[in-house]
DNA sequence: CGCGGATTGATCGCGCACGATCTATCTTGT
DNA sequence: ACAAGATAGATCGTGCGCGATCAATCCGCG
């Protein structure tokens, strides 16, 4: 077949950085999905989990912002993790507007379970530590231009 | 503060590959929403014209293929595109269990005013295109690790 | 004190994305 | 030729993820 009909400016799906990153997030949640299904939780909802281990009793924003996530996306997610058990949501006394999110006995139970998971997707990706690390800080570095360029 | 409290298993968010993927995909869709806007078009259903582009007439579950995604997600996707007049759906007449996806004269049209676009993603990433290049490449190998991880 | 704007979450509607399941069609073995 | 299995899409229910909007609370200024 020829090399091109028509000179194309169409790139095609493998050529384009958007999409490669499009299909590594999709592929690495499917990784995730077994090894959080015995702790009853998704991809996201364990994000939040580790935001919170991390640092207990954030408020609904704190959380948004560490994730970049809307409160149309936070909100109901921690509903289903405070029907799960594992945190819970209270306004804050000294500020009715705030909602702070503690986690349960259960939550801070779950941590020491999902301990091992991190090593299993390093070994999953095929990476040297190093090169994770260093394909982490691109990967950061490209998601601080794409948000610069979005104000505007 | 000390360094850490107890040897705190717990990585943070921004210390894992994952999430900086996560939140990449997440600010390249926020960027893509202005340019797609105009259109019409959602960033799953520029993927699909962009493979449609590329080769015409497709079925469904190449186009699946392609994209990395179900059919439960790739078909409420294709009735979407063909409510706006962008494609046909019909049945091959030669095996009748398969659905082909074909331009209209308006998913043609397109194309061009969708040609711009590319530029403009690399533009918002900052990056040069050697290194975008790069970047694709390598996220591409990982999606390939963590799918071959996942056969099992 | 009290009004006006700002901040914080919640709600709603839409569009992915998936697993599980279903139906229709094709293929294969005998 | 026909039953058994395979294959291709479609459907359903659940959970993100967002923009737009709303209600409640807080803050600041007169």
């Amino acid at each position: 077949m020829p090399a091109a009909s028509p000179p194309s400016p169409v790139p095609q799906l493998a050529e384009m950085l958007c999409f490669s990153v499009y299909a590594a997030n999709h592929a690495l949640t499917r990784v995730y999905k077994p090894l959080l299904e015995p702790l009853g939780l998704t991809y996201p909802q364990y994000l939040v989990m580790l935001s919170l281990w991390g640092e207990d009793g954030q408020t609904v924003g704190r959380i948004g912002d560490q994730l970049f996530l809307e409160s149309s996306t936070v909100t109901p997610l921690l509903k289903r993790l405070e029907a799960a058990g594992l945190v819970s949501r209270a306004r804050d006394q000294a500020d009715e507007r705030v909602v702070r999110v503690r986690l349960t006995e259960q939550g801070r139970a779950l941590r020491d379970k999902a301990a091992s998971i991190p090593e299993c997707i390093l070994q999953a990706t095929g990476l040297e530590l190093d090169a994770a690390l260093r394909l982490r800080d691109e990967m950061g570095r490209l998601r601080d231009s794409l948000a610069a360029r979005d104000e505007d």
